[in-house]
DNA sequence: CTCACCCTGTTA
DNA sequence: TAACAGGGTGAG
């Protein structure tokens, strides 16, 4: 479910909640969930530490840990995280739960069990989240119009399955990457190879301004997102294209139709992306 | 590169 | 009952 910025969203609500607090307990109830170190390993490890404070890289959570440990956590596609009190009624799905300090804990939900969580030691190097091969961040200088073409330009693939491969550009996935095209005048479908300069140029310039208009659209309180056991992104309203098949273009007035490439729905204008 | 697969739940 | 879901991977 969650892109870059849900994912976002997710980090900048929780890091308040937790930096400072001292983790009493852990429980890992579904083992698989940890592919590094394990889960007994990892709840060892961060029992009696303290939180000092979060990071995102793509759409990865970082929780760092007062010994320079890093607890590394992918949603994937239906998983949750949240601080919720004690007394808080648990949710089915409930798969790994840390006690905090104030009568809190984090509590770690996924439906599907796709999401994942690891442990990175400190000075440890990571060969095991995928984090190193990452692309850039969206916000980062160096992901332009010439590091766009340079990096997929010779490439003959769908320029929507470019935007989504994570070494290209760290974040986007399935929902904005439409947004982005849209907004950049681009079909989906379109081979990257047969991008115009003046294309590219869009392209890199729609990639962060899309990405931190919803990452704002979906700014939350601690108590909404916890009320919305941090599902509730609020991105809906603002999609010009993604879910919108068969609803008039914002722009033109032109149907929005919908297209499978390569394995993953694409929403699009015919009109006004070429 | 493309596809099956990992899972559960919701919708057509 | 089958298709689909906002993610990523490992195998071919």
């Amino acid at each position: 479910m969650p892109e870059l910025p849900e994912v976002e969203t997710v980090k900048r609500v929780l890091e308040p909640q937790l930096s400072g607090r001292k983790i009493l307990s852990a429980e890992i109830r579904r083992p698989q969930i940890v592919p590094h170190p394990d889960a007994a390993s990892l709840c060892e490890s961060v029992i009696g530490h303290t939180v000092v404070g979060m990071g995102r890289r793509g759409k990865f959570i970082e929780t760092i840990m007062d010994d320079g440990s890093v607890m590394v956590v992918h949603l994937r596609m239906t998983g949750q995280l949240y601080v919720a009190p004690l007394t808080f009624p648990e949710e089915k799905h409930t798969h790994a739960v840390f006690r905090l300090d104030d009568e809190k804990e984090l509590r770690f939900v996924d439906q599907r069990r796709f999401g994942r969580i690891w442990l990175i030691a400190h000075g440890e190097e990571d060969d095991f989240t995928g984090i190193g091969d990452l692309g850039p961040e969206p916000n980062d200088p160096a992901m332009n119009a010439e590091y766009l073409k340079a990096t997929v330009g010779r490439r003959s693939t769908a320029i929507k399955t470019c935007l989504l491969d994570q070494s290209v550009v760290a974040g986007i996935g399935n929902i904005y990457s439409d947004e982005i095209l849209f907004v950049a005048g681009i079909s989906p479908e379109r081979p990257s190879d047969s991008l115009s300069t003046g294309e590219w140029n869009r392209l890199a310039k729609a990639i962060p301004e899309r990405l931190e208009f919803f990452t704002e659209k979906n700014a939350i309180t601690a108590e909404d997102y916890l009320e919305g056991r941090g599902t509730d992104y609020r991105n809906t309203p603002f999609l010009n294209v993604y879910g919108c098949e068969g609803e008039p273009c914002r722009k033109c007035g032109r149907l929005i139709e919908r297209t499978v490439i390569n394995g993953r729905s694409a929403h699009f204008c015919p009109k006004c992306q070429k």
